[in-house]
This record gives structure tokens, sequence and C-alpha cells, in this order.
DNA sequence: TAAAAATACTCCATAGGTATTTTAT
DNA sequence: ATAAAATACCTATGGAGTATTTTTA
């Protein structure tokens, strides 16, 4: 059987006519008679009751039909979901993100996400940029916002954001009342940081920086959310260097001041997207396109 | 686009290997690589990631395959819908019957019915005889059980029940103490019987065996529902002959007695089944077979 | 180099055409 | 007599086969 046999099948029984079916399937009426007599003998019972005059469905061929017009309104939904889905206006995409991003390129990278690909499932994990490696390799996420750099020989990145870095100092710290911070003056302080595993693309430029202004941190503690770290600044447990989009966060007993110094300082912090670099769906390629229009965000 | 090619796009995507895929169709590989890129052109959208030396699903054909997936298993219900419609096992009867059928025949018949076709759906309706006629010519019923004589060309009929009449008496009725009424001794009652339009089958034979016994029965009322005759010789109201089957229909205050008198006065009351001469629905015809089959009820 | 898909061509099965017959109205 | 479906037979499109090339792991 094929959809030929349905489709003639279908415009006979509308028709109730083999002649005027045949003109409008644009074939002689002859070999629609014998393609109707065909599919009959392949499935085993009469579609019409034929009177040489006129025609019209059996039951069975009632039954058949209604069956037969849901085949063809199927056939259409499958072509037009593949359509969709070769578009990537469906489907369904797991992104990773470090927790940091979610104050300034996460919300607006999914805002604009949605507003394009309005049927595309989001399914979102907030991870450590190493863990985001793991589970991209493993398929279980598809991009990860992460801190650069990435290490991968599969895998591609693209930075999107860049940040400077700020100082979080307690309320009531001596320092707390200058507008900036000379970093030579914390070379005293204790220190709260993340441990550098957890992204050494933050922790490094942060060590570099101190011990470009002549002294090496003592971290007193460290802690794997940037929440955490704030919250110990606020116990007075010590100082801690932040990208300033922690700002976002407010909270009390803390306070952050932009970073002086004789040398560079500027945006050392920096968000990457990465995807696995044979990965070629539709509906991550939209997000990356997304992306690279806007360059970054 | 055709079934073949759904068929095929459907092996590939299992085996995921155009040559094994061809080896279980039986065909070559190169026709069956041939016909999907003309599956993929037609559709305007890539199916399979092809590497020459190993293939996989793209995104748009992994959602395609599942929505295919259903078209078979449409095709498939659709021919099962169609088979078993043929075979009468699937489908609607509207049944219309007299009022008194629901005492005998009706009960029977449907039960004995719904056993051998327990998913056809059946509608019932209580109709009179001659409405039942008009009903049938208007395809609003299928069948009818009811009083002959049936009169239309285009219809069959077959009598399914004979039964005897009975004398209906108020219970403290002079003649209710007796175990037989010779039907001369109701000459001076007063009759309440249906109006002879609804039944001539029923009524002729009623005022023909009185005229026989020498009297022309004094009908004093006429109602169109048994019940309702049986209500008002309750009433004292007067006297009747029904089929005996009312009997089944127990009612306070009347009595039922048979019939004795020196002419033949056995089963005068038949109940016939009428159809579409023309009608060839294997639901009806399955319900016909059951009937001959028992032949009478 | 070996395995797998694509390309190039050839062939024939069958969908579809034309001419005619059959039959019910 | 006529309209409509079926039958008979013929034609040709395109589905499938064989041989070969291309590609990459």
């Amino acid at each position: 059987m094929e959809l030929r046999h349905l489709r003639y099948f279908s415009t006979v029984a509308t028709e109730l006519h083999f002649g005027r079916a045949a003109e409008k399937l644009h074939i002689a009426q002859p070999p629609l008679s014998k393609q109707i007599q065909d599919l009959e003998a392949e499935l085993g019972f009469e579609l019409f009751n034929r009177t040489k005059r006129s025609i019209s469905l059996t039951p069975a061929g009632q039954a058949f039909l209604v069956e037969v017009t849901q085949i063809f309104q199927q056939l259409d939904r499958a072509i037009d979901i593949g359509k969709k889905t070769s578009r990537g206006e469906l489907g369904q995409i797991s992104i990773g993100f470090v927790g940091s991003a979610t104050y300034n390129i996460l919300p607006v990278m999914l805002q604009q996400f949605r507003d394009r690909y309005p049927h595309v499932q989001i399914e979102l994990h907030e991870l450590t940029t190493d863990r985001q490696l793991i589970w991209l390799r493993e398929g279980r996420i598809d991009v990860g916002l992460i801190r650069p750099p990435v290490i991968g020989i599969d895998f591609a990145s693209q930075i999107i954001f860049q940040e400077s870095l700020v100082v979080a100092l307690p309320i009531d710290h001596h320092l707390a009342r200058l507008d900036t911070i000379e970093l030579s003056s914390l070379a005293t302080e204790p220190f709260i940081l993340f441990p550098r595993q957890l992204a050494p693309g933050l922790y490094d430029p942060i060590i570099a920086i101190c011990q470009a202004a002549g002294f090496s941190p003592q971290v007193v503690q460290e802690c794997i959310q940037m929440q955490t770290i704030v919250s110990l600044v606020s116990a007075n447990m010590g100082v801690s260097i932040l990208p300033e989009s922690i700002q976002e966060a407010q909270r009390q007993g803390v306070v952050y001041k932009p970073i002086v110094a004789s040398f560079g300082t500027e945006k050392l912090a920096t968000i990457a997207i990465v995807w696995r670099l044979n990965d070629d769906s539709p509906t991550i390629n939209g997000l990356l396109d997304l992306i690279l229009e806007n360059n970054r965000f």
C-alpha cells in the first residue's frame, strides 16, 4: 500500500464519482478504478458499493475514510514538526551557567532566546566552570556560561561578557570611607576567595594583580558560592575581590569600591559561552547566532 | 511522497546504516540512498548527518521519526477498524420497537446481539408501527420491531414472535373469578383499545374474533400506550384484549384470562422485524443473521 | 586500505494512458 | 440512449539493480 492509494480513495470517497475524482487527481478514470480495486484487494474488504451507475461508501469505507483523513493530518503534522525543528523553532536546550552569570548575561540571553524561539524548552543548571565542562562532554548540557579558560579540544568557546573587579569591604572597615581602593593598601588584609580550581580564569588574575601590587593575598577562608563570600565579608571575616556585577545583589554590611593601581586592572572578569565543536543542533546554533549578533552583552 | 519513503526512512533511522537497512528492506543500497535523498529534497530539511562513514539522525530527523511512527500506527488502526466494521464487529445500529416488544423479544434479542457484537453501539427508539416505517424510510432507524403488516415495496420483513391474546379484567369484575373467558360473554362490556392506525395487524384480528363471537366491541376509550390501557382497566373503565406477554408487567387491580371460543384464537398477536431491502450494512446483516439462526424467539 | 555512502548507468515493473465493453437508468 | 464503471491492452516513468567512485576513519 502506498499513500497514492489512500489519496485516491480519499478523493473518490469525497466525490463519490470515479470520473470526477480522476479529473481532480489529474489521471484518467480506468487507472483510478484499478488502484481502488488494488487497495480493496490488499485491505481485504470493500470500500465502495458499486452499481455501474453510481457508487457509495460501505460502512467499512466510511470508517476507513475517517481514519485515513487522520493519517494525512498526521503526515502534515510530521512535516511541520520536522521543518520547525530544522529551523530551531522547536526542541530543547540545556544550559549550564556559573552563579555569577545570574547577575548579568544570563537573564538578558534567556529573554532574547525566549522571544525568538518561544517553543524551545530550556533547562537550566547552575554549575561551576569545571563541572560544566564535564557535563558538556557527557551531553548533559548543550552550552555553558563559564569563566575561561576552556580546556578541551572538542569544545569551542566565545567570550561574551567582560567586567571589572571591585573590592568588597565590611561597612565599618577603616578603608570603607574611601571612594577608591589602592590595591596595595590591602596587603595585610585577610582575604576570602573561592577555590582556584573552581574558576582559575578568575582566580589567577586576582592573584596576579595583588602580586603586581607587591603582596600575596592571605586567604583565610575559601567558599564556593560568591554569595557566601559576601556574607563572610559582612561578618567582618575579611575582604574580597569580586566581579563588579556582584553589586546587583545588594547586601547589608558590605560596600564595594573600585580598584586603582599603577597598572591595568580593567575588565579582568570574563564569562564565555562554550559548546561542543561537532554539535550542529539547530536549536544550539540558534542560540549561538543570537549571541554572535549581539557580539557581547 | 509515498509510504515507501517513510518506511525506508524509518528503517534507516532504526539501523543507522544504509547497507543493513537496505538488506532489511530487501533492496540494494544505492536505490535506498536515492529514495532518502528524494525524501529530504521534498521535505526541505535534512534527516541524517552523513559522514561517508557513519550516519546519525538530525534533530529534525529525530522529531520526524517520532511522528512517522505514529503515522504507521494510525495506518494499522485504519485497517483494523475497516476490517472490524466490514465484519459488523464495529459500528452502530438504530433499533425501533413497539412498546409491547419490551416484554418479550426485545430483551432477548439485545442480549444475544450484545454478546456477539460487543462493540456495536445500539440506539433504541420506542415507536408505534407506523412511525417506525417512516423512520426506517428516512434512515433514522435501521431495523424495526413492529406489528405487521408492513406496507412498502422497499422494505423486507420477517415474523419473529407470535403470542396469544388474553382478556384484561378489573379484579372485582363479575367474570374475574372464572378461569377462562368465553369471548361472547364480553358482548356488552365497554372496551378499551388502541387506535386502529397504530397497529392494524393487531387491531383487526381482535375485532375479527369479537365479530366471529357475534358482537362488535363497544370501544369507550382509545389510548396509545398498552400500559395506559391496563391502568384504565384497573380503574374499572372497561375490559380489553391484549397480547399475553402484557402479563409480564404485573399490575394491581387487573387480572388476565385466556380466551375460549368455538373458533381458533391462537397466537394472533405477532411481532415482525423490518429492514430496508437495499440495506447491506454488515452490522444490520449481523443482527438479521442472528434472528434467522434462532428463527423465532 | 577497508568500509560505507554516493554517483552513473541500465532495466523492467507498474502506474497511467487509450480504446472499448458492460450495465443500469 | 446515455452516463458511468470495468476491462483490455499499450506506453513510459521511475524504482530498483549493477558497477563504480568517493571519502574518511
